[in-house]
RNA sequence: GCCGGAGUGGCGGAAUGGUAGACGCGGCGGACUCAAAAUCCGUUGGGGGAUAACCUCGUGUCAGUUCGACUCUGACCUCCGGCACCA
């Protein structure tokens, strides 16, 4: 064996890697028919930003949907699953003003540098379908698909206080503002009164928050819910008929319209409109200090729940129609403007911020519902449990959600008030200052104002001679050629837009156009987007959970209204891979020193190595840590898996008939398990199930137990089972083996449940649920003859000996236990 | 504070009511080698016992359900992720 071991080939993956490469293009192997005939399977990844370098995570987030989809290709699906690049975006303009490299040419070396690395994967992507979103052929149909929306009233321009980044130099959308800071850059975020476009994504709040339709993983929908942030409760007009204003009352929203008898104060944001007419003269100054305070502060500084309440008295007062009674208005940075109507009614004695800020103050608090257990005096904290009501005129002794529905219906009836629902998800701000992204497709004019490019114009091109400059401006503002142009209703001189989109813009429709990227006639091929759409399987990272997932559902829900798209969510199944660590256990960084570099491992022990490294080292959606050790043993694996495949069986004779019979059993056996556990993403199992496959081969090789056949067609479903895997190595093993290319088109090894099942088993025998003895039984033993070996087991006797059996659990082909007493 | 998820050998993990620790890494012992690397074989949760038989402890903690609990129930602790002055 040893020797003839020497005189086989030994598995060289750094030869048998590019050798496969360059076949299977030269075959197209991977070429994605649209007529074939066999039922579809979209499977889509995630596409990567052209950083430059195809990292570990990149690998991560890869190799095993790669294999998803190769093996639901075996499963006889045709498969579509593509890739491409999210090309528009700030590092390449950084880059472009640091470096004085054009944002074109360093997205389209870093392009062309990853492609060539991601082909290294091995992965089953059709080349031919590439999507670079950066180029004209795409972004044309970007612009083309704002035109849409803002046709139908889904995209409008509004002043707002936006959050702006000093760094990026631009603004951001709610969604990239993470605890105060720039999701990319973490430079605290400041706030900016701007006009800006945005997409109407709260008119789709409801239906967003409708997740019937997905299998989503709970944490996703979880951070949508909350992110959308849907309460229900009342608003309510407080009257200031009195201060003489021509608004003759402040609206509030309340969540707890039951309290609304224990209101002692109003508060309203330092933005609220109303803040500064209802200040009287003794009070301007202090409340234009507070007013200019609150607007310097950062998000951060505002959103620390830490802090101090704050406010100042406006000298102003309200009148709570449902008593009648005057109440003081402050203005108070605790109040957001941004949230609901800029303005709440102050309960104190049952809401916690409101408590702080009475108390602060030396505000009256006034109980409206009564604790079970209330006494009667005053509140330490404010009391935000249910209870029954007091001091609330005709409410009293109602239980309070009662409590509720009666003052709600009085209100409404004296027009004061009514049920409504309010969100926390704001519409979607998609201006963005600066150059590398899609420009927006608008002019204005100053005849006929903002004014849509004509569709026939698109695309609005990018001025390839724009200049970088680091002065924080964007590149477009300053260049007339680009600016200047006219309109297209009157012809006279007119300004373009020289925002550019959010690059999530982009990603919310690419899914459509992998159905047929070089597409010129529209956005998309309707007949293939109908053949091809939703995607059934999407995998990426949960860092997009309320970014590009929420975006990418608003855009196909918004497109279906407006009549190009006949489904309402993009993506039927999610799953989320986790994070891969470096060997420390800590986040893979440049300053750590922990990162992996692929292309090393790559070099030396072969794509496959990497592959199945990446799958084996623990369930996919959970992550874990490189280990450089760990990736020599799947090496190692490999190694045995090619030593056991390229032996020659007709020397191993006939075996013997049990040996033959086990290896016909943990073929089907194996079979079995791998093809269930990759189907449901569990590729650590999977090659758990392969890796005792072969330790079981190797053993009923050396005890000379198979026969040629049996052992042939083991093998034979090991490569299948392993191809999708481990792509390059199992083409490689099918053709030694003597089968006709590729294995990548064959169908998956099939099992039957009858010769899984074993024929004997170890019974375990317990006295009192301890593990006693262990014998070996045929697998049909009956429950009579079981009691009789338990009998006969020295073990066991010396348990029970003496005592009384009070019950026999006999759990066939798994145990016996005898309950003594 | 609220909402998720997770706690199992030296390490990554397996087992979702029935032999805890599959599989892999690492360790130890051995074969091969002048030697090393690579490879192969054996062994590997802790304690007791003689390296045996066997006994005992052991899946974050404490209770409970059950013949039997990593698995189910309740309370708590820790870690990770998300959200957070949202009225």
């Amino acid at each position: 064996m040893t020797s003839q071991r020497q005189e086989r080939e030994r598995y060289k993956p750094h030869e048998i890697e590019p050798k496969w490469q360059q076949r299977w293009v030269q075959d197209e192997l991977y070429r994605v028919r649209d007529d074939d005939p066999r039922p579809k399977w979209y499977e889509l990844t995630m596409y990567p930003y052209p950083s430059g370098d195809l990292h570990i995570g990149h690998w991560y987030a890869m190799s095993p949907a790669d294999a998803h989809a190769r093996f639901r290709r075996m499963q006889g699906y045709n498969v579509l699953h593509p890739m491409g690049f999210d090309a528009f975006g700030l590092p390449a303009e950084n880059a472009a003003i640091r470096r004085g490299i054009h944002p074109f040419t360093w997205t389209m070396s870093n392009i062309e540098n990853m492609r060539g690395q991601l082909k290294s994967i091995g992965a089953s992507y059709d080349w031919e379908r590439e999507l670079i979103c950066c180029l004209p052929e795409y972004y044309k149909w970007t612009q083309w698909l704002f035109l849409q929306l803002f046709k139908n009233g889904l995209a409008y321009k509004r002043m707002a206080q936006v959050n702006w980044c000093p760094s990026c130099q631009t603004v951001l959308a709610n969604e990239q503002v993470v605890e105060g800071a720039c999701e990319r850059c973490d430079t605290p975020v400041i706030r900016r009164d701007l006009e800006q476009w945005f997409f109407r994504i709260t008119q789709y709040a409801d239906e967003l928050l409708d997740f019937s339709k997905l299998d989503w993983p709970e944490k996703i929908l979880t951070m949508q819910r909350n992110w959308i942030g849907r309460s229900e409760g009342a608003d309510v007009s407080f009257d200031i008929s009195e201060c003489g204003l021509p608004e003759q009352e402040i609206r509030t929203f309340t969540t707890r319209v039951d309290t609304l008898f224990g209101v002692t104060y109003m508060a309203l944001s330092p933005e609220h409109p109303l803040a500064e007419a209802l200040t009287t003269p003794d009070r301007k100054a202090e409340v234009q200090a507070y007013q200019e305070q609150a607007r310097h502060s950062s998000e951060i500084e505002r959103q620390s729940t830490e802090r101090e309440k704050t406010g100042v008295f406006l000298g102003a007062y309200a009148t709570n129609r449902i008593n009648g009674e005057r109440v003081p208005i402050y203005v108070s940075d605790y109040v957001l403007m941004s949230y609901g109507t800029g303005a709440v009614m102050g309960v104190p004695a049952h809401d916690t911020r409101d408590f702080a800020f009475a108390t602060m103050k030396g505000l009256p608090i006034r109980v409206v519902v009564a604790a079970p257990d209330w006494d009667g005096n005053a509140l330490d904290e404010a009391y935000t449990g249910e209870g029954i009501m007091v001091n609330s005129d005709f409410a009293d002794g109602l239980p309070n959600r009662q409590g509720a529905t009666a003052i709600v219906d009085r209100i409404a009836e004296q027009g004061h008030g009514r049920r409504t629902v309010t969100y926390r998800i704001r519409d979607w701000l998609i201006s963005r200052q600066r150059y590398w992204g899609t420009p927006i497709p608008v002019v204005y004019c100053d005849t006929d104002g903002i004014v849509a490019v004509p569709e026939e114009d698109l695309p609005v091109l990018l001025p390839e001679d724009a200049e970088f400059k680091p002065t924080g401006e964007s590149p477009l503002k300053r260049h007339e050629g680009f600016v200047n142009t006219t309109c297209p209703q009157c012809g006279g001189p007119a300004l373009r837009e020289t925002d550019t989109m959010d690059t999530f813009v982009d990603s919310s429709w690419y899914f459509l156009r992998y159905t047929n990227p070089h597409f010129d006639q529209a956005a998309f091929d309707p007949e293939l987007v109908r053949q091809w759409c939703p995607v059934d399987q999407y995998t990426g990272g949960a860092e997009h959970a309320v970014m590009h997932l929420l975006y990418a559902r608003f855009f196909t829900k918004a497109l279906r209204d407006v009549g190009v798209l006949q489904f309402d969510e993009p993506f039927v199944r999610l799953y989320n891979q986790g994070t891969i660590l470096g060997e420390d256990n800590e986040k893979m960084s440049k300053s750590r020193g922990n990162v992996v570099n692929p292309d090393d491992y790559v070099g030396t022990l072969g794509a496959d190595a990497v592959r199945i490294f990446l799958m084996f080292l623990g369930p996919w959606d959970r992550g874990g840590s490189w280990s450089s050790t760990g990736i020599q043993g799947m090496s190692r694996w490999l190694n045995r898996v090619w030593d056991l495949c390229t032996r020659d069986a007709s020397s191993q004779g006939k075996g013997t008939e049990d040996g033959t019979r086990e290896v016909v059993r943990q073929t089907h056996k194996t079979v079995k398990r791998v093809i269930e556990d990759v189907d449901g993403f569990h590729f650590n199992t999977a090659l758990a199930a392969m890796m005792e496959f072969t330790n079981f081969l190797a053993k009923a090789w050396d005890r000379g137990e198979a026969d040629a056949g049996s052992w042939a067609k083991a093998v034979e479903s090991l490569v299948l089972l392993l191809a999708p895997l481990a792509p390059y190595v199992s083409e490689e093993l099918w053709e030694r083996t003597g089968h006709a290319y590729s294995v990548h088109q064959q169908a998956l090894p099939t099992w039957d449940e009858e010769q899984t099942r074993d024929e004997e088993v170890t019974l375990v025998l317990q006295v009192n649920g301890k593990v006693r003895d262990k014998i070996i039984v045929p697998a049909n033993l009956s429950e009579e003859d079981a009691r009789i070996l338990v009998e006969q087991s020295a073990n066991v006797h010396r348990h029970i000996e003496g005592k009384e059996i009070r019950k026999v659990v006999y759990v066939p082909g798994r145990l016996l236990n005898v309950v003594v007493g």
